[in-house]
DNA sequence: TTACAATTGTTAACACATTCACATAGTGCT
DNA sequence: AGCACTATGTGAATGTGTTAACAATTGTAA
């Protein structure tokens, strides 16, 4: 019957944010667990190798239907498909990185090679020392071409890694230029239209949560 | 009146988790007001800043006590040097740096100068050409002295930025060296005894999560 | 074919987080 | 000094996320 289609297809929007976040990380186990052979698993399993609880598991995965089979758990091959077709697993999306130092540098090296949807296509920077040469088979370009490259290529998603400085009007010239996600390593907290979505990584501040957790209570919950 | 340092002292263990994640934003951005003049602030104003409602701000700074004058805003100073004892501001925290290749290179260069509490003082590597050598001012152990440069340093916390293949039992060997907690940038959820707090930053996943959520609902909350 | 064992899918309870809305109290102007 | 204004601190409402618990369902083995 075509209920279950139905809530995979509509399914879409009422996916909690908890869930989609979770979503890449139950890809990657279940791709590791294909390659090594294992062709079913039970939510229990699951929970031992990505560390949710397992209920959580079997409720992330009903928001897209009945993936799973009573007594015997899930199948491995099927799920990865499933995961990979939500996570619009083969269809390569072109990602630009502006600022190229030592974090862009870093990102650009390993570039989302395998088990990954993105690929950096065109990079960008401001020290003409590295403008127009080629890094890890990318482009780095001036900024100056940021619109022209992005809107040619369609570039949808952008990495911003340059100083905090620069980052707000950097950020202003990527929505005007039809941006629709930013992914910001920059310590500010971005103004854009709220049709540009940003995904913050504040890595000063994860390494500060790390301590202020292990200084003000020894052991607790993560 | 000592009612409000008691406040101080014991609210430690009943700060929820998601207000501990934004004190140390709380803490950047009043450092940048202050260092740009601004001697007062009502949580409207730092809301526009920091992108979090006013309420949850009001609610946040409510766990640690009134610290705000009513009809007149929050002061900046004062503020800001609360939070910075909460977080431990003036005592420097050893950090290890644990794989130096692309992404160590970064974090290593970087090495959270100013803005922060914590500081890479010893980096292990294998690769032998890098072993026994100083970059940006940090000396490359092997990872054969892993467990007495932790010891003798008094180091409490690692970043791993490692293979994903030696990712677990590096994590081991730091668990075992008497580590507190990890911040973790490998694709692996570890296993750790649970007296050693592991924060993840997965780099990729922010990718997908960001891919996914601009491909399913064309505009949206963060 | 039946019975048993396993494990899902989901309801309901709970836990945590955000936001509204406003009484309260302190500011600052006259 | 008095008053109008401002913005806090917080109770209550709402929203989001997690987990326990178990009936329903399927695989598997005798
Ligand atoms: N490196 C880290 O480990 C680390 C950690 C936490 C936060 N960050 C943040 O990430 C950002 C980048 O850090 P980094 O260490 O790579 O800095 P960096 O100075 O090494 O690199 C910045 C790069 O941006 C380029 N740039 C400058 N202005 C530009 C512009 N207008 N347009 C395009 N490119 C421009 C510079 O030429 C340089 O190559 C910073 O905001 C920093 O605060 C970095
Ligand atoms: N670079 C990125 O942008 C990026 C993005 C996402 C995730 N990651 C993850 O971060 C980790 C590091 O990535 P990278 O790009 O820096 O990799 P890399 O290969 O450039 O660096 C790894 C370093 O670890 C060293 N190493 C190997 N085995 C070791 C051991 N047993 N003990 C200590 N050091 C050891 C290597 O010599 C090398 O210097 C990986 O797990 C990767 O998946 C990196």
């Amino acid at each position: 019957m075509s209920e279950e289609k139905e809530n995979m297809q509509t399914a879409g929007k009422d996916i909690p944010r908890a869930t989609a976040r979770r979503l890449p990380i139950y890809y990657r186990y279940l791709k590791i667990l294909l390659d090594s052979g294992v062709t079913r698993i039970s939510s229990n399993e699951l929970s031992k190798a990505v560390k949710f609880d397992a209920a959580t598991i079997r409720r992330d995965f009903s928001y897209f239907g009945a993936l799973g089979k009573r007594g015997y758990g899930y199948d491995v091959k099927e799920l990865m498909e499933f995961f990979g077709d939500i996570l619009n697993q083969d269809n390569l999306a072109s990602v630009a990185l502006i600022g190229v130092g030592n974090l862009g540098q870093a990102l650009l090296n390993f570039n989302f090679h395998q088990s990954s949807n993105a690929r950096i296509s065109a990079a960008f920077d401001v020290n003409p020392e590295i403008v127009n040469t080629i890094q890890s088979g990318v482009p780095i370009y001036s900024t100056d071409d940021l619109e022209k490259q992005i809107q040619d290529q369609r570039i949808e998603v952008a990495i911003l890694t340059v100083p905090a400085e620069v980052a707000q009007q950097t950020a202003k010239r990527l929505a005007n230029a039809g941006i629709q996600g930013i992914l910001n390593f920059t310590p500010l907290r971005l103004d854009v239209p709220k049709e540009v979505r940003v995904q913050n990584v504040d890595l000063t501040n994860e390494l500060q949560i790390l301590l202020y957790f292990i200084n003000n209570f020894e052991k607790d919950e993560n």
